[in-house]
Formats: structure tokens, C-alpha cells, sequence
RNA sequence: GUGCCCAUAGCUCAGCCGGUAGAGCGCUGGAUUGUGGUUCCAGAUGUCACGGGUUCGAUCCCCGUUGGGCACCCCA
């Protein structure tokens, strides 16, 4: 018989991974609260057509990284690629549009995409994001920018970089992609094999190649930012203003191209130095179409971006060493009586806010083992003596002393009113 | 999906030219019948990823599968 392992490309997160992973959340829910971003939380599979006229038939993710399977109905459904697209169903299914204000709408959870696994990426991964519907006004833009920048600062990542770009709308960008093809046609046999392929496949590869002997060539072709109607130039410009008066450093990263169809005007990605090839630590944009996309004659133009979360682990592990949860007390029973007295002890002490393990070894040796390796700070030693006084012995594991204390005076010493004091 | 590299104890890794396996850490027991950390002694680590082939004989050589790493592609 073959022992079951997890599939290709998904994890476990184990302890104390896991509640390092905790920490974190917890820790940009608070910075989400301090924006206004509320909580949504979408189903992890969709039909599987929000996905393609969502995200676009013709991008990779759609085209060949989704897990689609047919439900026993017949309909086609989908686990989930991205959230974005789910959560402009949502705003637009539950007309979210009519609450008061801009809607900022922050996710955390499990995105699903076949492609072929490599460190930082895996076909199940964890994203943490944001939405924000209901205006396409460019502060807007400098607003979820800065809040991305307060995630990343405050979780602890640092030298990150942040790439700005504007891709332009649907007036301009096709005009700067024809000129783009155009120029192409002159360079293209100077350019490496893959650009020379790009250049049929998908033109605005080519201007993110990191092949040196190509860049002389690629300076020379034209910029999206070059391209921009009067309308894009001057929100791009309020962006740009707006992030340098918040003194949030960022470089214009013109070759910044993204994947999914949906994004216009402003665009964005942060790459972090430590994680390899795949050193984008999260990604985002504009997306002012997306609604009318997905059929909704409401205008919810909107912006918003995803923090891979693999990868801002990845980035922290550098510095956060081994954490160890605390153990505030750990009883050592030293027999049957003793061990039931302990059972109503410990419910009593953790009512009162404190960490407590009881040991199952009457051994005291034992005990006291164990007690040292899950970090306690104290030992309550309970044997026949204990239980017939009613005075049990208080250890103090990182100086070795002992006190005999009563049921009352430990209750008091541990509840969370006096925690400060142990 | 393509190319290259890799897979030995729970973990990190040795293992020569083909002769069926080791170290450190960790784990378990003891030195100590109610006293942890340091120390000392002892013990178990294992289908050498899986399946086939070559060979008298394979952890080692060959093929396939699975998983991992890197690059491409793409992205978080």
C-alpha cells in the first residue's frame, strides 16, 4: 500500500510555521482596519465563466493554469485563479454599490493555479488582498498603494522595491501596441531567440527581457508612458504626485507588464530581493472595466492588488528566527488523585486567561523534561502530599527555585489581571 | 508545458572503482523510586523515493514514474 502524500505543488504549513502565518494575518488586519478595509470572504470555486471573461480568455492563467472540472449538472466550475474577479461578482451580485462611500474589501486565503511548481510558487497559495470599487479617482490609486506599503513595512519585509507603471485604456494602449509592433520589425533580428519569438507572441514581453545584450535595442522602442492620451497622462501624473507628497519611494518601470487583462491605467508590482526568480511579492492595478466585463451595466471602475502569501513568508523567514509559543505553567501529576486534581486545576487556571499543559507521565523526571522543552515558565508539582495539603509545590524553571503555594494564591498569580506580575 | 540538476534515518548530510549503510542533531531508556537544562552510558533509527533493467551481486550504472530545486514561460 502506497502512503498518501500531498499533491504536487501543495504544502502543509506546520507548527510553528503556521502560527508565524497567523501572526501575520493578524497583523495586516489591523493595518486593513486603520483603511477601512473591510472583510469580504468569496467561495474558493466559481462557474468557471467569471474566470474567462473576467480574466481574459487569452491569458495564461485561463488558458492553461485553471482547475476546471465539469459538476455533476453539467455546469463547468472552477477553483478559484485570483480573487479578484470573485469579488466583483460579489460587489456587483449584492449591490454593494449602494452602501455609503468607496467599497475596500480585503481578502486572505487560498488561490489555485496548475503550473508548474518551483520555490515561491505552488499550485495551491495563499494571497492576501484588497479591493477597492467605486472610484477611479487617482488618489484612490495612491491610497492602496501606500496601504500596500504599510503591509509590507509593517510585517517586516524590507528592501522591497516598488515598480509603477500605467498601461494606458482602451483608447491609448492599442495605439501604443501597434507602434510597439512596428518598431519591433527593424530590431527584431539583433534581439535573443526568446525576444524573437516574444515579438510574435506577446509584443510586450519583450520590453521586460533581462537579457543585457538586448537592452540597447529595447531602450530604443517605444514607451507605454509616451503613449498616453491627455485623461491617462494626467491621472498617471496625480498617482506619481500624490505618492512623492507621502514620500513613498517608487520607480517608474515603464516595461511593467501584467498578466491579466482587466488592468488599466495604473499598474504595480513589488519585488523583494531574497526570493529568487520569483521575486514578485505582490502585484495589482486598476481595472475600471472589469464590471462591464463580467455583463453588470453598474460603473464600478476599481483598483486593487495581492500580497503572495508564500512569498512575503518566504521573505520574513530571513529574520524571524524560531518562535515558540510560551507556556505559561505546566502541571506534573504524580498519580491518579493527583491527575484528576490537576484536570480541574488547569480548567480553573486557563478561565483565568493562563497558557497550561498538564503532563501525562507520573514520573516527576519526566515531567520535568517536558516541561523544559515546551518552554514553561513554571512547574506545579502535584503528588500525594500536594493533594493532601492542599500546598503545592511552584517551580520556577529558569532559576530553579521552589515555593509551596496554595489553590488560591496560584489562581490569583496566573489569571491575566495579574499576568504582568509572573 | 520545455530544458538541466537532484532524491540515503524525523532533520542536516557522508558513503571511494558496483560487494545489501554511517556521522551530528533530535528521539527512547539508564546513571537519579519526587526534580529539567550541563555531563556520561546504552538503544532504535532505514523498503537507500517508487517500478523495472544490466550484473554472480545495485544506494552506486541504465530506463521509466513520482517528488523537489534551478532556468524558460508566467505570476503571487
Amino acid at each position: 500500500m502506497v502512503v498518501i502524500k500531498a499533491v504536487r505543488g501543495t504544502r502543509d504549513i506546520l507548527p510553528p510555521v503556521a502560527g508565524a502565518w497567523a501572526e501575520v494575518e493578524s497583523k495586516v488586519r489591523c493595518i486593513f482596519r486603520r483603511y477601512r478595509c473591510e472583510e469580504i470572504r468569496t467561495p474558493a470555486f466559481e462557474e468557471s465563466e467569471l474566470f474567462s471573461r473576467g480574466v481574459g480568455e487569452e491569458t495564461d492563467i485561463v488558458s492553461k493554469e485553471m482547475y476546471t472540472f465539469t459538476d455533476r449538472d453539467g455546469s463547468s466550475i472552477t477553483l478559484r485563479p485570483e480573487n479578484t474577479a470573485s469579488v466583483m461578482r460579489a460587489y456587483i451580485e449584492h449591490r454593494l454599490d449602494q452602501r455609503p462611500g468607496i467599497q475596500k474589501l480585503f481578502y486572505i486565503g487560498p488561490m489555485f493555479r496548475r503550473e508548474r511548481p518551483q520555490k515561491g510558487r505552488y499550485r495551491q497559495f495563499h494571497q492576501i488582498g484588497a479591493e477597492v470599487i467605486g472610484s477611479d479617482r487617482p488618489e484612490v490609486d495612491a491610497e492602496v498603494i501606500t496601504l500596500v506599503y504599510d503591509l509590507l513595512q509593517e510585517t517586516g519585509v524590507d528592501d522591497f522595491r516598488i515598480l509603477l507603471n500605467s498601461v494606458g485604456c482602451s483608447d491609448c494602449r492599442p495605439v501604443f501596441l501597434a507602434r510597439l509592433k512596428d518598431s519591433l520589425v527593424s530590431v527584431k533580428k539583433e534581439l535573443c531567440q526568446d525576444c524573437q519569438r516574444r515579438s510574435e507572441t506577446n509584443p510586450l514581453r519583450v520590453l521586460d527581457c533581462k537579457v543585457s545584450a538586448d537592452q540597447q535595442f529595447i531602450d530604443q522602442l517605444p514607451s507605454i508612458v509616451d503613449s498616453h492620451c491627455q485623461s491617462c497622462r494626467e491621472h498617471f501624473e496625480v498617482v506619481k504626485g500624490t505618492l512623492t507628497d507621502l514620500h513613498i519611494p517608487f520607480t517608474i518601470q515603464p516595461r511593467l507588464v501584467r498578466g491579466l487583462d482587466y488592468y488599466m491605467r495604473t499598474t504595480f508590482e513589488f519585488t523583494q530581493g531574497t526570493l529568487g526568480a520569483q521575486n514578485s511579492i505582490l502585484g495589482g492595478g486598476r481595472y475600471d472595466g472589469l464590471a462591464a466585463q463580467l455583463g453588470s451595466r453598474i460603473y464600478a471602475p476599481g483598483i486593487g492588488f495581492s500580497i503572495g502569501q508564500d512569498r512575503l513568508m518566504m521573505a520574513l523567514e530571513e529574520r524571524c528566527g524560531q518562535r515558540r509559543d510560551s507556556l505559561d505553567l505546566f502541571l506534573a501529576p504524580l498519580g491518579v488523585p493527583a491527575a484528576r486534581l490537576c484536570a480541574v486545576l488547569a480548567h480553573e487556571l486557563r478561565g483565568g486567561g493562563a497558557t497550561v499543559e498538564v503532563g501525562v507521565d507520573a514520573k516527576l523526571k519526566r515531567a520535568l523534561e517536558l516541561a523544559h522543552k515546551l518552554n514553561a515558565r513554571y512547574t506545579l508539582i502535584v503528588g500525594d502530599d500536594e493533594v493532601r495539603t492542599g500546598q503545592f509545590l511552584l517551580k520556577d524553571m529558569s532559576t530553579g527555585s521552589q515555593e509551596l503555594v496554595s489553590r488560591q494564591h496560584l489562581l490569583s498569580k496566573f489569571s491575566t489581571a495579574t499576568e504582568h506580575g509572573i
